[in-house]
RNA sequence: GGAUCAGUAGCUCAGUUGGAUAGAGCAACGGCCUUCUAAGCCGUGGGUCGGGGGUUCGAAUCCCUCCUGGUUCACCA
């Protein structure tokens, strides 16, 4: 039971009592709410909860305040004081927080992972980029914020699956293979003429004669030529015999094998993991797409019109009914969605979160309609809208275009800024808020990136303990430590904002936001370096020595769980 | 035009779901290295919370309305 829930339960029994007394008029009293108040004069925490009764007993806040204020029973509280409208604002004896302390020790790196009695079973599914070429920054933000998500909520106890959706079913892995097709014919063609230039690149390629046709729909990504290019390596001249379909079949397989390949190194190295890659061509190879339409048809949802099947989603919320099978037979890409989470639901999630970026707002009224056909609540499909990211290099904004190959990518990205950087500025935001990315700010390494100034803060406590182990000084057993020396307003401030950890950690999970981490850390960080500045260490008297490190133990093992979940790394040294 | 996100200090953003005198970082200015990492600390200045109404003890936060910017409105994926 920590101070807060000691506090709420005893200005209940306070109210009860002033009840029985008859000092206060019967009545239904609401949940208590404690908060730590603007300022310190105001005390330790503060209640509005005369206020927020008023209504309900019939009676002015500031008289509620006084007969809670005479029936307290609270051994840790020294004072309390009625102010402004009717709060009551509580002073405690220090004792709390050193108890606080004390349990935040014992829980050591566990420290923030929050344990939850029924757990609900929760898909976090982000990311999702087609593999038809690399990963670009406007998927960094999702990336990022998804994994972080996925951290978040398993620190606050919620049974957490992570999972990454291959569109490789679709049109635009026949595109795919039609623009390797492209580049390989081009490239065999450049060596008839004598030879491919060292410096080629997408824009010269296309200016070049070669009587081979680039796809309309096709990708003119950089990494296409370099597919096509290495193709021509381990397999030299053998496709280009072949029937023209053939050989798209080939370099479907192929080029599908290396960008998946490829993406999954690139998250990899983003620190961005998944528990499941899901392929939709097994839904469609199991026949799934089909058999949920014909579910829905049974059902009643879905009707035909103009030779192809609508799903009738407007009676759901969406604007307009959505075709699902079109008039050529061919299932739309909602078809293959709808199927996609009705295999979710049957797989036993009881909540599901899919992160997208906003230019797919327009497709959550649909998606949720289908889940409601499909006989679940649409509540149980939750999305999260991540805004778009800007790019600025050098104080200009980057275009990005997928169409034109004008990307920066995430490896770029990882190469010029670092995981660090880019994960804590993915994250520093929250989801609803455009980000603009300053590559050029990002990379200097200067003291204007948050990100250094918490990891110095953990390198410097690393330095201290690596100094007190070259002095040969021991760290006593923490139940010997007396916690009580540490009386510095630095000190107590520390302690106080460890001590909001789980419950910051709770609520973000709730409110699925995953910028407080970063804020809290931030803060968390900033108490550190103000305590470090105004105390030392090595050279006092022993008690308070050891009272310090244990101090400093816990917010290093803090600032490091946060980190984690940011997926930032702590560093020893800086 | 509809949907949706945003508008808070010169800039970039927080603001724990309606609470007390609206906060950080950067930028500006002034201090602090003979002591555990100065990528740090301490201090100063800076605001019509886009505008206007409303709701109430109390509004940056809720409601209405208008203005500005982003995104998006397929039998594409």
């Amino acid at each position: 039971m920590d101070i807060k829930d000691i506090l709420s339960a005893s200005i209940k029994a306070a109210a009860k009592s002033a009840m029985d007394k008859g000092v206060l008029k019967e009545g239904i009293l609401p949940e208590v709410q404690l908060e730590v108040p603007p300022q310190k004069e105001f005390g330790d925490f503060a209640s509005n909860f005369a206020m927020q009764s008023a209504r309900s007993l019939k009676c002015n806040p500031r008289m509620i305040a006084q007969a809670i204020v005479d029936n307290m029973d609270c051994a840790y509280i020294d004072k309390m004081e009625i102010a402004g409208p009717g709060f009551i604002n509580f002073y405690l004896k220090q004792d709390w927080m050193y108890d606080m302390l004390a349990k935040i020790l014992a829980a050591g790196e566990n420290y923030g992972n929050l344990t939850q009695d029924n757990p609900e079973k929760i898909q976090v599914e982000y990311v999702s980029a087609n593999p038809t070429g690399p990963l670009h920054v406007g998927h960094g933000r999702g990336a990022a914020v998804g994994s972080s998500m996925a951290n978040l909520l398993k620190a606050a106890g919620y049974n957490v699956t992570r999972e990454y959706y291959i569109n490789d079913a679709g049109n635009q892995m026949n595109n795919l293979a039609a623009s390797v097709n492209a580049r390989y014919l081009q490239l065999l063609a450049l060596e008839e003429k004598g030879g491919v230039p060292e410096n080629l690149t997408v824009q010269s390629l296309d200016a070049m004669d070669l009587g081979v046709t680039f796809p309309e729909n096709g990708y003119h990504g950089y990494d296409i030529i370099e597919t096509a290019q290495r193709i021509i390596r381990i397999y030299g001249k053998e496709f280009v015999n072949m029937d023209e379909q053939e050989r798209l079949v080939k370099f479907r397989t192929i080029a599908y094998q290396e960008k998946l390949a490829a993406l999954k190194e690139d998250l990899a190295d983003f620190r961005v993991e998944f528990d499941e890659w899901f392929s939709e061509q097994t839904l469609h190879d199991a026949g799934k797409i089909k058999e949920s339409c014909l579910m829905l048809k049974e059902q009643g949802y879905v009707y035909e019109k103009d030779g192809a099947l609508w799903l009738n989603s407007t009676q759901y919320g969406d604007d307009k009914d959505r075709v699902v099978i079109r008039d050529n037979g061919i299932p739309t890409y909602f078809a293959a969605d709808i199927a996609y989470h009705r295999n979710k639901f049957e797989r036993g999630f009881a909540h599901v979160i899919n992160l997208w970026g906003a230019d797919h707002h327009g497709y959550i009224a649909r998606m949720k309609a289908a889940v409601k056909a499909l006989g679940y609540e649409p509540e149980q499909l939750e999305v999260l809208l991540l805004q778009m990211v800007r790019l600025y290099r050098n104080g200009s904004m980057v275009k990005l275009s997928k169409r034109t190959g004008e990307t920066v990518t995430i490896r770029e990205l990882i190469d010029e800024v670092g995981v660090d950087a880019a994960r804590y500025f993915f994250c520093m935001r929250s989801l609803d808020s455009q980000l603009d990315f300053d590559m050029t700010l990002a990379s200097e390494k200067s003291n204007e990136n948050p990100v250094y100034y918490v990891q110095y803060a953990h390198a410097r406590i690393c330095s201290i303990m690596r100094g007190l182990s070259e002095a040969n000084i021991a760290v006593v057993p923490v139940e010997q430590v007396k916690l009580n020396t540490l009386v510095e307003e630095s000190e107590l401030d520390l302690i106080k904002k460890l001590g909001e950890y789980p419950e910051m950690i709770a609520s973000a999970a709730k409110e699925r936001a995953v910028h407080r981490v970063a804020t809290y850390v931030f803060e968390l960080a900033g108490m550190f370096h103000s305590f470090y500045n105004a105390c030392r260490i090595m050279g006092v008297d022993e008690d308070l020595q050891q009272a310090r490190i244990a101090l400093v133990t816990a917010t290093k093992n803090t600032i490091k769980h946060a980190l984690g979940i940011l997926g930032v790394n702590a560093p020893e040294r800086m």
